[in-house]
Formats: C-alpha cells, structure tokens, sequence
DNA sequence: TCTGGGGTCCTAGGACCC
DNA sequence: TCTGGGGTCCTAGGACCC
C-alpha cells in the first residue's frame, strides 16, 4: 500500500485529500510513521523526528495513527489476496507476498509461454490493484516476478500506484546497476562495510566472490547478500508465520528519574504484554526488559524461567528483578517488557512458580517499604502519560479526570454528528465533522468536558463515488 | 524540541554435558 | 606431569525491516 497509514486518514477525511499529511507520534519525542507524497515535497519522511517534520511542514496535518483503522483495511486488502492464492505471506500490515503458482491461475501460468504469462500476470496484478482502489479508496503498487526478492524489488520500483514486471532473466539486468541499499536486508551498516571495499552498486557485489563476501559481512548475511546481488533467491511463500516474541515499550515523555518510578512503570508494561500475550493464547519462557538512558545508550536484560508462563506476576517479578541489574542514574528515557521463546499453551505447573515468585516479590516489597517508605512517591499520582496508540477510554467512576483528546481521533456528537479531532488545547477541543464519503466538513470547537462529545470507533473506508 | 514501537534474524562467548 | 571436541542452551548486542 502507498504511504498507508497517510492514505487511510486522507481516504477517511476528505478535508485532507490532496493535503500534506503526517502520521505519527506527536510528544515531544514522537517520529514520523508515515508522511504522503504531499508531505514528502517538504522532505518529511518516515522515521524522522517529528519536530523536525514540524520545521519543514508547518502547515501540514498532524495525525496521531489510528491502528484500528488500519488493520480493518489490511485485512480486507489480505482477503482479496488471498482469493489470488492461499499462498499469501503479510510482511507487515501494508504488505504482503502471494504466490500465483499456488492458487487458482497457477496451472493457466504453468502452461502459458513466457509472453503469455506475463500478460496473464499484469491483468492479475492490474485487476487486484483496481479491486484494491475500488474497495478501498486507497493506491496499492504491485512488484512481480519469479521470487520474493525481484518482486519487493519490483513494488518498490512501482510506487506510486505502479505495477512493475520483471521477466525470469532479467533480474541482474534489472539489479546491476541500482545501489547495494536496493536490496533487502543491506542498511546503513551493510552499505558502509560494501563502500570501504569500493563496492557501491550490486553488479560491483555480484562480480565479487562469494568468499570475499563472508570475509566482509559474516557468513550468514555475506552469504545472503551474494546470492541477492546475482538476482538469487528460492525462498519460498510461507503463510501464517509463528509469532517469536511479544514485546511492548514506552519512550517516557521525561525521562524517569528514580528507582520506584522506574519499578512502577514495568509493572504497567509487564501487564501490558500479558495483555497481549494471553490475547493471543501463547505463554513465554524468557522475560526481557530493555532500557534507553537519558544518552540514548540501550540494554537488555532477560531471564529464561523454568517453564512458560502468562501469569502478569511472575513476568512483573522477573522484570524488577532485571532491573536491579541496571544502573538506572542519570535518567531512563525508554523502559520495555518482552516474552520470547513462546509455548502454546499455559503449562500449569507453573503455578507453583508463580506462588514463589509473588511470595519472593511480596517479601521484597515489605523490605523496600520498611527501608524507606516515606521516600517513594505515592503510586498513581503523577499518572503516566496517556498511551498515544489507544485513547483514552471512559475510565471507571473515579474523580473527573480531564479527558485528552488526540489529533486525528474519531469522535461523535450528539448533535452535530461523527468527525474527527482537529486539535485541543486550553480546555477546548477542535472537531471537523467528516465521513469517508461526505464533502469536506465544518470546523466546530468544544469545552474539552462537553459531555455530548464521545470517542467512537473508525468508520469503514468507502471509494471516492460510491461503492 | 533528535532519534517510536513492534518485530526478525544473526553472532559470539560462556556454561554445561557427554 | 596443562591445555580435547562437539553440541546445546542462555545471554547480550547489533543490524535491519515496516
């Protein structure tokens, strides 16, 4: 999909077609997630610091990302795939490998000479991209060839809204001359160990050995590179990939300066990923936590329990536990809680485990507390930042909380109708009342405690004219 | 106003085992 | 009367991708 999270929320507010539009976290210290080609003009890209977008795009729309919305649209997209072949491999929640072979116009393409083949393939590929845009609203660009290398090679070579082919045997025609970083797999790192050597261009690496090769960048990736750089690649399509690893973590707004804090907060996180981790019904058996000081310098710590566990205590204790292996002074500026080597399913033999380790962490609590209870802040003042990825809920009867209102959030009134949250400030929140298929709408500001404005959930994404 | 969040794969050293 | 060798597991870090 073409600058993805940018096209859904131009495709979902009308008032932001044609516009420059950046996706992404909006703190202090946010970075870019996806900026549209009307925001690239101004240099913005992906993964840039979002202040520094703001400098070179003033007056472009800065949008909180929606990931609800843009999962509805990835699965729709990985659906239409699929009646193509069940061969279909999601990179990401924008992109996806499917293998013809393996689907309903597999044998028609087996048969076809290689001129018919390729027409075959082009109106596959121009009438997925046409469903795509239909059903969507949204651009898509396709790559396709004979392996999963030339075909991402290719989508990258289509963008926007393209379709590129490349024939079996004219993949080193095509690779020669583009830069070692065309290739998947080569970044920063990789393409300066290739420029010390002088090699610049994959036709100068595919004329190397591949012994020179593993000298240069270690077996396995000196290897891959090798075999990339000559167009070759037998990897095949691999549907339904097993997730490895659950991780979630938090850059803090200002850096966490104390222990208790910094305790505090893996508990957030540890249940976070339990959250996460029991949702899609897997346990681990290694915990690790990472931290980012106040100087950007990271670890990790892990520990690898006895047996695999989903219990939020027992990933909790082992977190604080990790953590007093850290030297914590100077200021954390980003703390995480992961589980890796994931089992199936909950051993419950882990319940005794999961006893001794809250019987160890009640008793270290009672220590702490007796040490110096009067030194730690009291827990749940100070509340954390509000999450960027999940706003804010009605949250349970407590004293009123002012409620926070995030720039590109769906919203309803009950007079005036859905929209979309402009922006808020100074007690008041700017809403433009919008849908997918409606004309540019109104602007209209609000108290920021009006209790007729409500969150609600994305609208479904409906072509530009109609269905 | 410098640097997110969620992943995958690889390497290397030490412990441990036979 | 110094030091084997191969395999697996664990830990930590790094490169890379979207």
């Amino acid at each position: 999909m073409d600058a993805f999270f940018a096209s859904v929320e131009q495709a979902a507010k009308p008032s932001l077609r044609g516009k420059p539009v950046i996706v992404g976290g909006l703190g202090g210290r946010g970075v870019v997630s996806t900026a549209s080609y009307e925001a690239r003009v101004f240099g913005v890209r992906s993964a840039m610091a979002t202040a520094v977008a703001r400098r070179l795009c003033p007056n472009g729309a800065y949008l909180w990302p929606r990931f609800v919305a843009y999962r509805d649209v990835s699965e729709q997209v990985m659906a239409m795939m699929r009646e193509l072949s069940p061969l279909v491999e999601q990179l990401s929640v924008d992109e996806a490998y499917v293998d013809l072979l393996a689907g309903p116009y597999g044998a028609a393409l087996a048969a076809a000479s290689p001129g018919e083949g390729a027409e075959l393939i082009e109106a596959i590929a121009q009438d997925l991209r046409a469903d795509i845009q239909a059903r969507t609203g949204l651009t898509a660009s396709i790559g396709a060839a004979s392996s999963k290398l030339m075909a991402k090679i290719a989508s990258e070579q289509a963008k926007p809204d393209g379709l590129v082919l490349v024939t079996p045997g004219q993949e080193r025609t095509v690779l020669g001359p583009m830069s070692v970083r065309a290739l998947p797999g080569v970044g920063p790192a990789t393409e300066q160990a290739l420029r010390r050597s002088g090699l610049l261009t994959v036709a100068e690496v595919a004329d190397q050995s591949e012994e020179e090769l593993v000298r240069l960048l270690g077996k396995a990736h000196g290897a891959g590179v090798w075999f990339m750089a000559r167009g070759l690649d037998e990897r095949a399509v691999v549907p339904d990939r097993d997730t490895k690893s659950v991780s979630v973590e938090d850059t803090y707004e200002v850096d966490l300066a104390d222990r208790d804090q910094v305790l505090h907060e893996l508990d957030v996180l540890a249940a976070r990923c339990v959250r996460r981790l029991q949702a899609a019904g897997r346990s681990g058996r290694t915990v690790v936590i990472k931290v980012r000081r106040f100087d950007f310098s990271t670890l990790t710590r892990s520990e690898t329990l006895r047996g695999p566990t989903d219990d939020e205590r027992v990933i909790a204790a082992t977190a604080r536990r990790l953590a007093a292996q850290v030297n914590l002074t100077g200021g954390i500026r980003l703390l995480g809680v992961g589980v890796s080597q994931l089992a199936e399913y909950t051993q419950e033999d882990l319940f005794a485990q999961a006893a001794a380790e809250a019987e160890a962490e009640a008793e270290a609590a009672v220590e702490a507390a007796a040490a110096g209870a009067d030194a730690a802040p009291a827990p749940g003042d100070g509340d954390p930042p509000e999450q960027p990825s999940s706003p804010p809920t009605a949250s349970a009867d407590q004293a009123p909380r002012p409620r926070i209102w995030l720039p590109g959030q769906d919203v309803t009134h009950q007079e005036f109708g859905p929209g979309w949250v402009q922006g808020s400030g100074v007690g008041r929140v700017t809403v433009r009342f919008e849908t997918p298929d409606s004309a540019p709408g109104r602007v209209r500001t609000f108290a920021v405690a009006d209790p007729a404005l409500t969150a609600s959930h994305p609208l479904p994404l409906h072509p530009p004219g109609g269905p």
